[in-house]
DNA sequence: TACAATAAATGTATAATGAAATTAATGCCT
DNA sequence: AGGCATTAATTTCATTATACATTTATTGTA
């Protein structure tokens, strides 16, 4: 593929990413919650019940990040973290009433926002920028998954630094 | 547009954005930058020239973070930073030539991997993603330059957090 | 029953960030 | 020309998000 396509590409994904966080990382954008929070209480009220590990390897993130991360939420009374009484090196991650309504609320909030955003795209265009971004979501993926094996490729010149 | 396809549509979203960037930001994904070290490097590479404050605006980040940022790089020996001779406020941040050489680096893989994902679909849809991709990513700039006046939409209960 | 494996939590360190204060330079207005 | 507002950059301080290593509790298994 034509490398112009790429770097146009690449453009647009850049400007995309960082306006798209923006509304929603500052001020009141995400309910009072940091944007880490609110990914995480999203992620727990889709799931309905969650573990920690299954919460990790959702976000791609360690354990201990996650373990904090909740017990900011319970702090705020917006989940409940409950030991698994079939196995109990588990806790079972879910929402109170409190951040049900949360979640609702930040749902409208995401909804509306997108909802916005396809309405600036003529409108015999908005299915297909919908499936499109499909696509490409599948073949990051897809990516992702097949990478996991062979890595990026270590073309030379680390620059040495431990690479956190 | 119908909320079945919103939901889609943040779904592959946020998968995309969260898989995106897991190849750069961990080992040596960037070449041993951090990956904010790399999208700063990177900005000033497109640039030639730039300012704190061209970066800061760019980014949507405080004039403060970039300036630490680009003190890192300084140290690395990866760009410039001269005090403009007819505005003795400004400083012209530019790459050094070793930080041009790791520029290139950067670009090359960061290409590599586009073209990559890119690969894994249809070849009769590869344009069209590019196209639709191009669509959304300015509709998202288009919403967030309206918005600025008129803001997200306040539906009360902010939880009374200072909200950073 | 001892031991390996697993989930969670905790201690420690670091990167990224913003807000506020500070310093230096410029432009403008009287 | 002198003083004041504005602006760019830096610095100080505080906080969030994060990973890695260790610890604790629990479970499964040889």
């Amino acid at each position: 593929m034509d490398i112009q396509k790429i770097r146009f590409l690449r453009e647009k994904l850049r400007l995309m990413e960082r306006q798209m966080n923006d509304p929603f990382s500052r001020d009141a954008g995400c309910c009072g919650l940091t944007l880490a929070q609110c990914h995480t209480l999203l992620e727990v009220g889709y799931k309905k019940e969650v573990s920690l590990v299954d919460l990790a390897s959702s976000f791609g993130l360690d354990t201990s990040t996650l373990s904090r991360m909740i017990q900011g939420l319970v702090v705020l009374g917006l989940v409940n973290r409950l030991t698994n009484e079939k196995d109990r090196r588990y806790v079972a991650i879910s929402l109170t009433d409190q951040g049900r309504k949360l979640f609702d609320q930040i749902e409208a909030r995401f909804n509306t926002y997108f909802a916005q955003v396809l309405e600036l795209i003529p409108s015999e265009k908005q299915d297909a920028v919908v499936e499109c971004i499909g696509l490409f979501s599948d073949a990051v993926r897809r990516n992702s998954e097949s990478a996991r094996c062979c890595e990026v490729g270590s073309d030379s010149d680390e620059k040495g630094r431990p690479a956190r």
